[in-house]
DNA sequence: TCCAGCATACCAACCGGTCTGTTTTACTAT
DNA sequence: ATAGTAAAACAGACCGGTTGGTATGCTGGA
């Protein structure tokens, strides 16, 4: 793998998991294995254009492994409880999450930095898009899908959220059991 | 009022505006119009220490602003509506967050300050025993309270992040209308 | 006079970022 | 095949500014 994809790839991680000004210049080439001249070689805009090229990279990753959750499922509800059920699993076998969120991100530099801000609204976009696809699909008008599938994605984070506070994955099972009961009786 | 509570209710602002690193040492020293010392000597711990009574703070201002909705409110449904109509307010008003909402400092310490995140942790737990409270008294069964009020917990902050990533305080409506509906089908 | 309640001066560490220098690669003209 | 060359891909020293934190100085009231 080139130094480029690897350093996006690192960066990604450590950016979701801990948000933008947690992570260290320093600590961020270290755990690449690279110095500062490559990271400048790559991205002349520094420290902000890893992150907006790590958010860019995220919606493509995030939309594959999602869309694949997707395709295997046959409901909504079964496909929302796919995802759901892999941000346990990462949370259980970590102790955190570095995949399906970057809410650490959002928060951070929703005021901080507006190309960055763009590039987390086109993720959250992307992942409404793909569940307001298969709510479609399920038979829901356009109207309900495009609510419920704003609904599904904030009571998702929302829900890490709780688990982060907790240190647990109790919220996001709890969210998960309680999400396609309320997805029926629409 | 005596420095260290404006301190403290300053700092909770740009705590919860911003999270925590993102904040400098100096540029809150100038928004509370004091000097090192002053912090120094009535929080010894320094920026930490501070973060945490911001916290404690917060429960005790959050607690009594929510209670005071929620009895005003008849239902549990309007009881939220309420809360989130105060979110939106603040949110079209500022153009940000700064009441109701922790999220930034969640996502950020969780993984850094254990004192920090069993504050939050402690946060959500009483946000979600107002909830509680008022959905026992609206019949539902004990689980079921405990489930909703968990949900309605992570949409809200949920909801929030969407705004925060949008710019816009549209996400937060949509629950709003919809999640009084999904309440009233349990 | 004594001490809480600050203010001021200062510090080492670290921050993100720039700079210059070196190696590696790719291509080309002979 | 080979030598020459230019650009890409790094490496690492260095920079000014900022960070959170400390040590000391001052000051008014009990």
């Amino acid at each position: 793998m080139d130094t480029k994809t690897r350093m996006i790839e690192t960066a990604t991680k450590l950016f979701q998991q801990r948000g933008y000004k947690a992570v260290g210049l320093n600590e961020l080439l270290q755990a690449c294995g690279i110095t500062k001249g490559a990271l400048y070689h790559h991205f002349p805009g520094g420290k902000e254009e890893l992150l907006i090229a790590c958010l860019q990279s995220l919606n493509e990753t995030l939309t594959m492994d999602i869309e694949s959750l997707f395709n295997r499922a046959t409901s909504t509800e079964a496909a929302v409880r796919a995802v759901i059920g892999e941000m346990i699993k990462d949370l259980d076998r970590d102790g955190t999450i570095a995949g399906y969120t970057f809410s650490s991100i959002v928060s951070e530099m929703s005021l901080l930095s507006e190309p960055a801000r763009d590039a987390c609204r086109a993720l959250y976009e992307k992942i409404q898009s793909i569940f307001y696809a298969k709510l479609v699909e399920d038979g829901f008008t356009s109207d309900r899908a495009s609510s419920i599938s704003l609904f599904l994605t904030a009571s998702i984070e929302g829900g890490l959220l709780l688990c982060r506070a907790q240190n647990s994955s109790i919220p996001l099972q709890t969210i998960s059991n309680v999400l396609p009961e309320l997805m029926k009786e629409f």
